[in-house]
DNA sequence: TCCGTTACTTCGCCTATCGAAGCAACTGGA
DNA sequence: TCCAGTTGCTTCGATAGGCGAAGTAACGGA
């Protein structure tokens, strides 16, 4: 089964230049993928509770609250109690995560999308259609997916 | 533009996928994605040294040595001084860590080779030249990949 | 013989992750 | 009104993966 295999090793180089970026990214921009992925999710509406990066991260609160320290930490995030609910806490991206943000793009991403952009009209919607086309064979097909690659920057919408 | 966002997510499904099983792998088969990776190594030849497993992981000998360290701790792994150049540990397999592998195949694996299987020949095809594209537009294409799938799975042969 | 290199381990450190336990605040009864 | 249960978050203690630096042992050449 020699497709099978072009296949599969295909794939794992795939996945492989995402963990090799993660680590760029960390030497680069002084920020690791998942952390670079919760100030992405913050910066999306301006601020959100920690349950709200836990489910669409799909970790525990407790790895969230860890991971908000960090950010808080190093001055991309703050945290601020919620005047509606108490127990809530809105979790802010500061002008300095805003920037990191804006500076540390993804490079893996930032590839993808250059060279995507150079292929032919019928080049790209065959590439939309295949890579739909696996994730759908991987089941993957319930993940709430933004367009932002990093291995740990992913997250599912709703749960079983 | 559209397709970019598209191709992307389907990226990311695909990452989330590897991860969730890798997960899936740890409750299944009590061993984790990366240590079945570092047995699968083994298991190849029967037996390696930590300075192979070491490069073709991508990591740090000292990763290895703790890696390898839980192998045998769990049973599934013993060292063994080289004759031939003390210096060197061989790594070798157990019966139980061959079991290991031969009951906990990969189920993101096995899924993906079930449903490829099912495809039309011209189909199997496209998709291979379609995954060897995004790779290879991902700057992936001097690594090693076996044809394993797992997010910690992910090596290179030849570094830069 | 001795010095440099190689192979591996040890040590101390970091991040990511979790479950359980704890604490504070909201909410629905009675 | 007040208590009990639920909810949101943090703290605590673990585990895993990962790294660099330092240490140890063995090889190998001069």
């Amino acid at each position: 089964m020699d497709r099978l295999d072009s296949s599969l090793i295909a794939l794992r180089r795939i996945l492989r230049a995402t963990e090799l970026f993660g680590r760029e990214l960390k030497q680069a921009a002084g920020i690791t993928a998942v952390q670079f992925r919760v100030l992405q999710i913050i910066a999306e509406t301006g601020q959100v509770t920690a349950k709200e990066i836990a489910q669409r991260m799909r970790v525990s609160q407790a790895t969230v609250t860890s991971l908000v320290d960090k950010l808080v930490r190093d001055g991309m995030a703050v945290r601020e109690k919620s005047a509606l609910d108490r127990r809530q806490t809105n979790i802010l991206v500061t002008d300095k995560g805003r920037q990191t943000l804006s500076e540390a793009p993804d490079p893996l991403q930032q590839r993808f999308v250059r060279k995507f952009s150079e292929l032919d009209d019928w080049e790209q919607a065959m590439m939309v259609a295949n890579l739909e086309r696996v994730a759908a064979m991987l089941d993957a097909e319930d993940i709430d997916a933004a367009p932002v690659l990093h291995t740990g920057d992913i997250k599912r919408a709703t749960d079983a």
